[in-house]
DNA sequence: TTGTAGGCGTTATCAG
DNA sequence: CTGATAACGCCTACAA
């Protein structure tokens, strides 16, 4: 292996002058930078990384975690870190949590361990991060789904917001019983179909308006001073789904919610199953998730339902596929590149400055209309 | 930061003590390691993994090079691997090289320059691995498309006999003017429509028969001692399209072969456009990938033809969308997660010893009948 | 069974 | 503008 120390010898100068040129500092007269970037190419030089690290404490990586790489929304959230951290001069390492809490907290504490500098965490699961997280200063930007009452940097999902546009979408095309797809998982919130359940979560909505101060230069600002207490992202779509219900004076006792075991493709089959098997004359259909309406539709399908013709249906995310499905799938679409943009700007400025107050950030979206709900 | 000195002193040994029970070594009496234990709990003590690895020389981290992380079967694939790795004690780190060689060069300079153990890379555009790569010694397994005549670990799909168990099912659903969807880049075969092309690629395919020595452990043992030269996944996709129809009688010039831009659902559904006007009267499709299936699909769908009532269609692959997709989609299975943990393995044993002979193994597959060809 | 000395390749500090 | 020196935290080798 070979060494600055080799490269030093090669072009007459001391190690340090050579560290000075790799580092792209000044102070290296043009002649000697010259001389030394000829020693290390002639050399095959490359600095040795973990002992840089060991040196300056910084690796240069940053980590990402997500439950499953292989589900097509976090592949494709990933492909967009990737390339914003990169633009950075950050490497990208992934981790996978398996939309557990356990392993929402390994993560973290793994990240922690393998040094990266930071880490980009899209937590389902994790209810109430652990005060020590919270307190040990560590790089740490939420993305996408829960919410920490601005303890952390994080960029949401514009769950509230998108989910009534689509439910009132499907209003204004003729829906009349429009039922919701979703995740089980609504904080305090048991016994969904039971009663008119909402109060309890809306009790707990005290938004506490925090704002980080924005440096960022995006062209798409999207709305910062987002903040709330933990609230996950099923209630924040249900709360949405209701809304829009409630402006069209559509809603209906019990609501006609149907639970999801995960966001998976074979769960949106399972409950387009059960949905229409419900006998509840359902006309439209919210699904959490494209992956899930695509699972959804797969359901509708094997039940001879059509969509658009019997049923309409919209989906949340706008992944690829979705534009390829038959019929193709209305969804809500968020900005994802401005939202890996943004986390990984955050988590930059984080590890740059670790006492910055946090910043909140809802990503801008736009409903996009497709065969499924004309 | 607290480090083994610390623990040391807390514990009232040696920083060796500390560094022997951390890493299992014996030598090491029980009551010591019991304070030792403690004392790491109680400080909140973690590895240093820079300082391990300037010293070691190991990472513990090995890459995977894909072409991009979003497209779902990379995702998937990834998925496997993780899993793969953890239970080897690996973590992996994933970069993305945009399905171009000079993309998956890099990925190989990236990897040895954050001294990652070892790569697997799955290669799609690398035609000719630099000379430098192959002699560096540079543990590296190269997974899915690509074939380098044995200068390297491999682990394969089963490219041809896949692509031909396909075609034969089509055949034998009735299907009489079958088409191929595929890459573009069929090494040595140019103007793939004119005229009886494969007689060039033909010349190329010299089986080595190198076999590698089978120390693993696998239930599934797949195919062993599968080499050639350099023929790339088009290719064999090609010629196992091309063995099926002569098999049955079934060849027609010029060639119902239609090419892609790349592996992208956007391609297939092109492709799909182009074949619905080209009047040629095609009942049967096999597609060289089930994402490009899935553009396929769609395009057809555009065009009014019904799957399978007018065309029938397969893919390779099995990707999870594949169950969902309206009509479902009949698709060659090779066993993933076979492929991921053979590909592990073997990287596992090139770090541990670096000059056994290369393995080249073809990935076990079946045949998955859905609605698209029923 | 435990402890001590030294060095892995880099960078921060400070002197020239 | 350049160079000498001392860490960074851990592990190998050897001594006690």
């Amino acid at each position: 292996m070979v060494t600055m120390e080799d490269v030093a010898r090669l072009a007459g100068v001391s190690k340090m002058t050579v560290s000075n040129v790799v580092n792209n500092r000044d102070g290296v007269s043009d002649p000697v930078r010259e001389r030394v970037l000829e020693a290390i190419h002639r050399s095959g030089y490359r600095v040795n990384v973990s002992a840089r690290t060991l040196r300056s404490g910084r690796t240069g990586v940053i980590g990402l975690a997500v439950p499953e790489i292989g589900l097509p929304y976090f592949g494709h959230l990933a492909a967009h870190v990737i390339g914003a951290a990169r633009r950075r001069g950050f490497h990208v390492s992934i981790e996978q949590t398996g939309a557990a809490a356990a392993g929402e907290a390994d993560a973290i504490a793994h990240s922690r361990t393998l040094h990266f500098d930071g880490l980009i965490l899209s937590a389902v699961a994790l209810g109430r991060v652990d005060r020590q997280l919270a307190d040990a200063g560590y790089p740490l930007v939420m993305l996408g789904e829960q919410d920490f009452g601005g303890r952390f940097d994080h960029v949401a999902m514009p769950n509230e917001e998108g989910t009534k546009a689509a439910t009132a979408h499907l209003a204004d095309q003729g829906c009349r019983r429009i039922a919701l797809v979703t995740g089980s998982v609504l904080d305090d919130v048991n016994d969904l179909n039971g009663r008119n359940d909402l109060d309890a979560v809306d009790a707990v909505d005290e938004v506490n308006g925090q704002n980080g101060q924005n440096d960022l230069n995006a062209v798409n600002t999207g709305n910062a001073g987002h903040g709330g207490n933990a609230v996950n992202m099923a209630t924040r779509r249900y709360r949405g789904y209701r809304a829009a219900l409630a402006e069209r004076g559509l809603d209906v006792h019990p609501p006609l919610v149907f639970p999801l075991e995960d966001a998976s493709m074979e769960a949106g089959r399972d409950a387009a199953h059960r949905l229409a098997g419900s006998g509840r004359a359902i006309d439209g259909v919210v699904a959490v998730t494209d992956t899930v309406a695509l699972g959804v539709l797969r359901g509708l399908a094997d039940r001879g339902l059509r969509v658009p013709g019997d049923v309409r249906l919209i989906g949340f995310d706008d992944i690829p596929e979705s534009r390829f499905a038959v019929p193709s799938l209305s969804t809500v679409a968020p900005d994802h590149r401005w939202m890996a943009e943004r986390a990984v700007e955050l988590l930059a400025q984080r590890i740059r400055s670790p006492l910055r107050p946090t910043g909140q950030y809802v990503a801008p979206f736009e409903l996009v209309i497709r065969e499924s709900t004309r």
